[in-house]
DNA sequence: CCAGACGTTGTT
DNA sequence: GTCTGG
DNA sequence: CCAGACGTTGTT
DNA sequence: GTCTGG
């Protein structure tokens, strides 16, 4: 699962080819579920960068509450499952982000050790997403409620000793193809694949545990550990 | 037919 | 909204 | 993902 | 233990 990340260096974001920028979008080191987070899509024609709360609210949902479970999707099943299939035919979308942290469960220890990712020359990326709007049914003129989760797949090399999962990560020249809501289902879920680029993890302090906690520290290399770092996949 | 669920992760 | 279970 | 709460009644 | 909130 990814269930936290960051923009350490959001003025970057607007350099990866999406044609959207997010002006005076602070740094984050520690984005939870619940939380405002950019979010690229293509809707009525037009790409567009807006705002979106983590954690998917499918538009029959009843309680929006049902978003805090609802952060991350497998990408395995992402295309049939009654929560995300209606989002994967046609609200595809980018959670643009420069490191994620994952948990490392160690053997024998009741601890888990968090890990931030990134790419190994540590610019942005996009995670591919889904997105819905919801409205309440007792007050269907409400502004509706933007809100997003991610697509989760197997890890790649880079992820494998650390977690059994990670997010999906788009190459550049497949932004175009992901966000079209006329792409096909078939084609669009042939990009959710292991990220094959090279990346780097290095172990970060438990201070990224608590929510609540956000700044640079977060995500600050623990000198005591080995970092990995892969070149290729 | 209507009622109720609709999810992931990790842990057991 | 749509599927499964009763 | 992890942290933190986990309850009702009546009254302000 | 399990659910909600960030």
């Amino acid at each position: 699962m990814c269930g936290r990340y960051g923009f350490g260096n959001p003025a970057r974001l607007g350099t990866l080819p999406l044609g959207v920028t997010f002006p005076g979008l602070p740094a984050r080191f520690n984005v939870a579920p619940s939380q405002a987070v950019p979010l690229v899509l293509h809707d009525r024609g037009e790409r567009q960068g807006l705002m979106a709360r983590w954690g998917l609210v499918p538009f029959w949902a009843d309680d929006p509450a049902i978003g805090n479970r609802l952060a991350n999707a497998r990408g395995e099943t992402v295309a049939t499952k009654p929560s995300f299939r209606g989002a994967f035919k046609s609200r595809r979308g980018i959670m643009p982000a420069d490191l994620f942290y994952e948990w490392q469960v160690l053997a024998g220890q009741k601890v888990k050790q968090p890990w931030c990712i990134r790419m190994a020359d540590d610019r942005p990326f996009a995670m591919a997403a889904l997105w819905e709007r919801w409205v309440p049914k007792t007050q269907p003129d409400a502004d509706p409620l933007l809100t997003c989760c991610l697509i989760t797949t197997d890890p790649n090399s880079t992820m494998v000793p650390l977690h059994d999962r990670m997010p999906v990560i788009l190459h550049e020249e497949d932004y175009a193809e992901w966000l079209d809501p006329a792409t096909p289902p078939a084609l669009a879920q042939r990009l959710i694949r292991p990220f094959d680029g090279p990346m780097r993890a290095y172990p970060v302090s438990t201070v990224v545990n608590t929510p609540r906690n956000e700044g640079e520290t977060c995500a600050a290399p623990l000198t005591s550990f080995p970092s990995t770092r892969a070149d290729t996949d």
